[in-house]
DNA sequence: AATCAACACAAACGAATGTTTGTTAGTATG
DNA sequence: CATACTAACAAACATTCGTTTGTGTTGATT
């Protein structure tokens, strides 16, 4: 009998090491800490995980390349870009209620990486910032959008989504897709009545 | 001949430990670091501080106790709720670039606070977010804003207002006055042209 | 039955951590 | 001049850290 074959344990790793980080920060999170939320000693975590470091960049990097697939995909639609930008700001708030640990770790541990890694993982983040704002500039140049700077709209819109970390919980007041609703109507027609 | 009397060496100190905190995170910066950065060894500090952790309790509480005086005097104006939501994101922008290392500290390492200070810390952004979101609420009673979830106005703005930290430099594109401006048309009119 | 890889453990490693200790030089106060 | 205080230092403290090593067990394969 066997559990799965190639064991899950890695996984499980991966998963736990994502709410610890959250909850406790990188450096905060110690290998002992770690190993007895998975159920076995930090020696012998190290049967399936490199290091430390490691656990870190595995992470932060499907983080971000889910958020620049993603991007892509959207891109490629040919739908106004008013819903382009919404369709940016629900996957943003999906992402961070299904994977709610790991895109936190990945917004806030990623300064932790070691150096090859931490020029890689800013540069894809650049990357991604760098095709949102220029939907955002097509959308100010089409007409949709008001002609505001589009890095301050760019990181506003990229802010305000990421409260929704320390602030959802499954059985909340509000949906997820109330949430989405009223998080997009507070970004595209803003608070006051006009 | 002396420096200055009641010398400034613990001012200094709590200077170099924002700046060192919010670069490097609380953890990630050794007793030793901070010491070097302030000119002196490690052990020396002791004679101006009690400990690390005081170090961050002094700061996040300056903040904190910073943040409250300023809400009180905004809610003492008798001011349309419009005026008076522009006047808080007006004094989280100026704070940010005036004083950004220790509101950094504040917004990412208050969890490292020990015990006592943690809850009290909690206590205190509650509160003051309590103040904030009541007068949203009063805001959209009076017809002046629109009838959106009050928190998701409320941690939208605060999050809006966040991201000043990691992109503003004195000497960016925009000015000060010009940041503000656009991020209250952000969050006020909205994205959308109408 | 023998072999082998996977995986768990205890023990230990060196490095780094926050902090304490003991001491010394300089300076203000009586 | 004697006293007391401030503030610096080097050295050492105990603890914790990530990680390595060596060893044992288990279950599947040959």
């Amino acid at each position: 009998m066997l559990t799965t074959r190639k064991s899950n344990k890695r996984q499980l790793i991966l998963e736990e090491a994502a709410k610890l980080f959250k909850q406790k920060g990188f450096g905060g999170t110690s290998m002992r800490d770690l190993a007895g939320e998975v159920g076995i000693e930090a020696a012998s975590m190290y049967n399936h995980i490199r290091s430390k470091d490691e656990i870190l960049e595995l992470i932060c990097f499907r983080v971000s390349s889910t958020y620049i697939s993603q991007l892509a995909e959207i891109e490629a639609t040919d739908a106004p870009y008013v819903e382009k930008i919404k369709a940016l700001i629900r996957l943003h708030i999906r992402l961070m209620i299904e994977d709610g640990a790991a895109v936190s770790v990945a917004n806030h541990d990623w300064k932790y990486l070691p150096e090859p890694a931490l020029t890689e993982f800013k540069q894809a983040r650049k990357q991604y910032e760098k095709g949102f704002a220029a939907l955002i500039e097509q959308g100010i140049a089409a007409g949709e959008f008001q002609p505001v700077n589009v890095s301050v709209a760019l990181f506003t819109i990229l802010s305000a989504v990421r409260w929704v970390e320390l602030w959802y919980r499954p059985g909340r007041e509000l949906s997820a897709e109330e949430l989405e609703a009223n998080i997009i109507t507070m970004l595209l027609t803003g608070l006051e009545k006009k």
